[in-house]
DNA sequence: TCATCAATAATCCATTTGGATAGTTTTTTT
DNA sequence: AAAAAAACTATCCAAATGGATTATTGATGA
């Protein structure tokens, strides 16, 4: 059985999928969420061996949506496989969905068979799940990219995580290691202050620690 | 009628393939050549509209290779798809023939069927064939962006600071973001021991907190 | 003008971390 | 078998971190 995980915030999306999936005998669905914040809420509370292998994500959610679920999520659980499944097909969405870690971009067009054949493959044989007209774009957008956005030579990502700039000169002090006390002599603030941004980008982030936000910072490459 | 072009050293793999699309009514083979350099000359003697549509391109062939000839081809003739059609899947001939202007990659693994349906796809919807596997690599070199590879690099720093295995396997998860006590728990040791092998590392590493050492782990490859 | 937001600063409190030190057990090497 | 290294456990204490809350300032925009 096949551990799934649906993040939608239409309900009815999620009961007519799931029940899709539940028709064939290889999945288990076992994680429903309207919006990423509910999910990693939800993720947090499941053990290591309960955890969904593959979440099916919705991109258009309430208070957080899906980009910044799946960078977060892959982050925090580098194991799981996030497959977008939307209607929407423009490059930015597309791209920003790859560059946070989705392994896969599905259009809600394909029918139930077609999304089930695919996650079986997705999972016997780690081959990323595309629809045709997304794969298409993307040799698109690597044959012209689109205003330097394709890191080719390992450029910064896009502002995923909508940090201020203060904020990510911060984060840039962080991650070399320097302490509170020392980034306020840098920067000539108090180190509460210092302290206030460093809350304000944890909860940006969706962490609550110096780690994850450095691990964060560096697998998505926010520096 | 799609009229499809084949170029391939091999005169029994052109055949083949030949005989696999012509036994669907939909497709007009109608150029074939042993190389690229035949192809080109071939393609100058047609007319307009005598020209494939679509043009499938092995890669390995003598005196001019696939990928050379889609560069040229793609220029000297934009209205024509190039198709790659290979048994080769390693990232570089991809990337190569994605960037020459290929809007398909496929492997030779495909049947005979799918490869018509795709066909049949690209010609009537513009959609780019690409097997899924190709799909899944062209995702990873978006993610993770082909950075200069140092040779010896990698091994020499893993000795550099002479972490033991416990101590390595202790780091990776300090780079997660988790805490002493998930360390712990994950490890089923005592927190103390956790810290103990910590404060270790920071010997060996000579830092004293978490940022520091996370910096070293990332930017000198540890993980 | 009023509302909002980013940046600044501070306080209180609980938790986590870093450092030192002192052991035991297990594994490896000599 | 003895010695050495690595892994494990523990306690004390000081420092750093995280979280919540409150408040001021200046810039931006409706």
């Amino acid at each position: 059985m096949i551990r799934i995980g649906i993040v939608d915030d239409k309900k009815n999306n999620r009961i007519i999928l799931a029940d899709k999936l539940r028709r064939n005998n290889l999945f288990d669905v076992r994680l429903e969420a309207a919006n990423g914040e509910q999910f990693l809420q939800k993720m947090m509370e499941l053990k290591f061996d309960e955890r969904p292998e593959i979440v099916l994500m919705d991109l258009e959610m309430p208070i957080m949506d899906g980009i910044v679920t799946i960078a977060t999520g892959s982050s925090l659980y580098p194991g799981v496989r996030y497959v977008v499944l939307t209607i929407f097909d423009d490059d930015d969405r597309i791209f920003n969905a790859i560059k946070a870690g989705a392994c896969g971009y599905l259009l809600k067009e394909e029918s139930g068979e077609i999304i089930a054949d695919i996650l079986v493959n997705l999972w016997k044989n780690g081959a990323g799940p595309i629809s045709p007209s997304i794969a298409y774009k993307i040799l698109q957008m690597i044959q012209n990219p689109p205003t330097a956005k394709l890191p080719l030579a390992g450029q910064k990502s896009e502002n995923l995580f909508q940090l201020s700039e203060r904020e990510k000169e911060i984060l840039r002090f962080l991650c070399q290691g320097l302490e509170y006390k020392e980034i306020a002599l840098k920067l000539s603030i108090s180190a509460n202050t210092v302290k206030k941004h460093v809350i304000n980008i944890y909860d940006k982030l969706h962490v609550n620690n110096k780690g994850h936000a450095l691990h964060i910072a560096y697998t998505k490459n926010l520096l």
